[in-house]
DNA sequence: ATTAATTCGGATAAATTAATCTTATTAAAC
DNA sequence: GTTTAATAAGATTAATTTATCCGAATTAAT
């Protein structure tokens, strides 16, 4: 099963995208998020605990407690969120997993993949989560 | 960590772009193989029992035995070992890991995502091994 | 003060993927 | 025929990722 993000980036870009679209709170519970995005709240706990840490996302402890966005959505990219959880490796290492990727000794699909994966990684560096609220609050209704 | 082909598909598309690059000989034995492309015997013999019976790879038992392309390198697609051993799910599920993926219900970064998704299988689906086989010397030189 | 609801940290469990081992079968070489 | 070297198939182990559990600390409301 190939994947893109690990299932950790998934849910934390999930609930960042959540955090954006929805404002009219200050805070959200794991509970609530886990809830409405239908997926295991201990471990969306643990993942917007270790966003925290990366000062992405704030919490407020204690009863009505819960999680907020430490930054403008506008100043947010998608890149930021892959990079906190899963690291930036895709992006360097050889997509056929030979062994010192560099441009000395590229992988033989080298120039072919090379353009692609420049091209995800500028979008995912330009897109900020702002530009998604809308799309996000449908597809969250949905779910 | 994020990945875009599983371990064993990495090593499926390595071995596959050995035999097409090496053509002096008929069979390859896995021993061989492994030990060239220093990646574990027991692990690549799995895969290409695996890849013979998907019919992109040949072979022969019993001693002086081994694997050999079943195809003509210009008739197998990067994608079809993509297809064989990790599937083609991932240009089809939600990038984000939201349910549902379609485009009644696009997830929010359906349409940034959507093109690069499709160049990818476009790439794979066009490039044919035998394209690479130069580079694919070049680089099992190094290792 | 007490209670309830929350984050936080650490430990643990379950599931999946990666790697290895074991035995059987096959075929060439001697 | 016996030995040797190979694939094949299935079982097992190891490592990693995903998910859950528990107890402590924190805060708001009663
Ligand atoms: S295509 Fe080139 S740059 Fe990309 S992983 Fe392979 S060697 Fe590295
Ligand atoms: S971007 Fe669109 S097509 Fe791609 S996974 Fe998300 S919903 Fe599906």
């Amino acid at each position: 099963m190939s994947v893109i993000f690990s299932k950790k980036c998934e849910y934390a870009l999930q609930a960042i995208l959540y955090l954006a679209s929805k404002d009219e709170k200050e805070y959200f519970s794991a509970r609530e998020i886990a809830k409405d995005l239908k997926i295991p709240k201990e471990f969306i706990s643990k993942i917007l605990q270790s966003l925290v840490n990366f000062k992405i996302v704030g919490s407020k402890k204690g009863k009505n407690g819960g999680f907020y966005l430490a930054k403008n959505p506008n100043k947010i990219r998608l890149i930021d969120i892959v990079e906190a959880i899963d690291g930036l490796d895709v992006f360097t290492t050889c997509v056929l997993g030979f062994p010192e990727c560099s441009y000395d000794s590229p992988c033989p699909v080298h120039s072919e993949w090379g353009k692609l994966r420049s091209l995800a990684y500028d979008m995912l560096s330009s897109q900020t989560i702002d530009h998604f609220t809308e799309k996000t609050l449908k597809k969250i209704n949905q779910l």
